[in-house]
DNA sequence: TCGATTGGAGAAACCGGTTTCTCTCGCGCA
DNA sequence: TGCGCGAGAGAAACCGGTTTCTCCAATCGA
């Protein structure tokens, strides 16, 4: 039924391995067979094989990208169009193919190991520093097996890409101090969690290079929602001496911020600024739209998927990290105070 | 290096014919075989080679997600995830893998058969009703190979699984009308559009059912974006005779909608009412919250799953479609105008 | 007691390609 | 004239499994 390379052997009367060669294209072809040969594939709509080929060649051709459905984070959920885009846009053109495939939390590595690594299913594999774990990668590792996280992964020497979180929380705070603001909060995020100290960091580092004093009382933890958001930003507005500005861990504690200040009648941009982390699609459609610092997803993913391919074709590259500057989207949250202005 | 089936044949000093067997528990070998190389495969560490088996089963075990990369459509793009984490809770429990294939809108059609279909790198496809064309349809279908749109697919014989845009026209149109709106304009769409023709024939149904009339001129066609929004609501609400209360096509649009009522001081809810299609992640954080239409991308995707499956299994079951339910999801921007209320 | 049946395992062919090795033929060169 | 060489093509082995066919011994029925 399917056409194979037999069928065109026998046609074009020579040797499949003849055929072969002419679809690899072997110089040890001469021109005329070799137009022959595909005259002949071209009328009997010949397609080879990818499965045949890959057993044959050793390569799957595939990258495998490890998601966690149960995890239905709020974080990956609306970037992971532009980071899976990404991905492809980079591997595609080298005839690679993406695999999604899915981990049970529960699942023993050993298990992911085996369906996708040991399997010959995948060539590589990109993965996000949540789902990896210390095991996964000494068995990857120990297989030479070619993986990037997605997210920095400290504990073990992983190649990873991440963007910049330090040096977001630099960039919000310097904007808003730049515009003018001199006394800014910092929300969300819980002590502990490894992103939110990083940005955290970089709140204070643009204090510090502002030669401002960083006030404790200034951070306010907790989870990074919209209740805390606007608890929090109520509770320090309605202080002895409240802040002009804050920072915001993510969109969602930006909308409890706007809430919090619309409530107490405290104009934006004016008597306060708002200056939120993780540019979601919807920060330009608020009221006022939100300063906000935006990642670059596609970017995220196309890297990733680079460093994979480098690291295919030698598995014996050391593990590199590398980190994307995020872009700040200045938008009127965070409009200049002037004097005598609103 | 990779252990194989015939390591493990010779270690068992067992034919591979019988360690075959022994992988597809076959009832052909006894119980003590049976465990025995069971137990050296486990010793060995041996996972069989998938794309040997793919080969031999003549089965890829994988599904294709044709996505078009350069179609950054904010319609897939939010809803992409939940949709392929559907589809994936389907197909991954019967060990069918998911290939996320990238169209190119120049592809010719015949390369798309060629690279994915014909080349046996999937066993069926799923697609969207944006992507797919009658020259793919026609070339599937001519192949027998299984396939599903998500999305109506009009002017062939597809199976396709959508959710019901009339249905969710007449539900939030008949929503405002129940919580005593009377009076309701449509903004959004461009007529041509098929998801518009149809949201908008919801709307008119409901209109009907309550034996209101129905004027052309609360309807207002155009780009679906916040732009079109605020303008055309700007002028509704300008009018001699605004409405009280309108249906936008998208989030975009009601965002718009929004702004517009916010900027003449108009109360919502109160004065003016507002309902959209998609609820976005973001609509319960709009001030007021939106009451909007939910749509279950994950059950779009299951089920575009399981239909997929389904005709795996019987290439020959007859084209059927599927109309899921959207669910309205009632928040403050449509609340009940009371008398002497606001 | 003997032929037929059956359970269990091995041998070999097969899936559709790739790769290596071998062979032939024509040409250049001594 | 004879030899070496390279270009071009074929034969065969191989990738790692599955499947079919065959074989043998043990069991069963008559």
């Amino acid at each position: 039924m399917k056409v194979t390379i037999q069928d065109i052997a026998k046609a074009a009367n020579v040797a499949k391995s003849t055929v072969s060669k002419v679809l690899n294209d072997s110089p040890k072809i001469s021109r005329e067979t070799k137009e022959r040969v595909r005259e002949i594939m071209r009328q009997m709509n010949y397609t080879p094989s990818s499965i045949a080929t890959r057993l044959a060649k050793r390569s799957s051709r595939n990258i495998g990208l490890l998601i966690d459905m149960t995890h239905e984070s709020e974080y990956m959920n609306p970037f992971f169009y532009n980071i899976m885009v990404g991905i492809e846009s980079v591997i595609g053109p080298q005839t690679y193919e993406l695999t999604i495939a899915n981990v049970q939390p529960n699942d023993p590595e050993r298990d992911i190991m085996n369906r996708l690594v040991r399997s010959g299913r995948i060539d590589g594999l990109i993965t996000n520093n949540v789902i990896l774990n210390d095991g996964m990668v000494d068995s990857l590792t120990e297989l030479g097996f070619p993986f990037v996280s997605m997210g920095e992964y400290e504990s073990r020497n992983v190649p990873w890409v991440d963007y910049d979180n330090e040096a977001g929380g630099a960039m919000l705070t310097g904007h808003l101090l730049a515009q003018g603001y001199a006394d800014i909060a910092f929300v969300g995020g819980e002590s502990g969690e490894k992103i939110y100290e990083k940005r955290h960091r970089g709140y204070a580092e643009a204090h510090r290079k502002a030669s401002l004093p960083l006030r404790g009382e200034r951070t306010v933890n907790g989870v990074a929602d919209e209740n805390h958001g606007y608890r929090s930003t109520l509770e320090l507005l309605q202080s002895d001496r409240p802040p002009d500005a804050v920072v915001c861990m993510n969109n969602y504690v930006a909308f409890g911020a706007l809430k919090a200040a619309e409530q107490l009648g405290i104009p934006i941009p004016g008597r306060f600024g708002i200056a939120t982390f993780d540019d979601f699609p919807f920060s330009p459609y608020t009221n006022p739209p939100l300063t906000s610092l935006f990642i670059h997803t596609f970017e995220l993913g196309a890297t990733a998927g680079r460093m994979l391919l480098e690291r295919i074709d030698d598995p014996a590259l050391p593990s590199s990290s590398l980190l994307l500057q995020p872009e700040l989207i200045v938008r009127r949250s965070t409009e200049r105070i002037e004097a005598g202005r609103e």
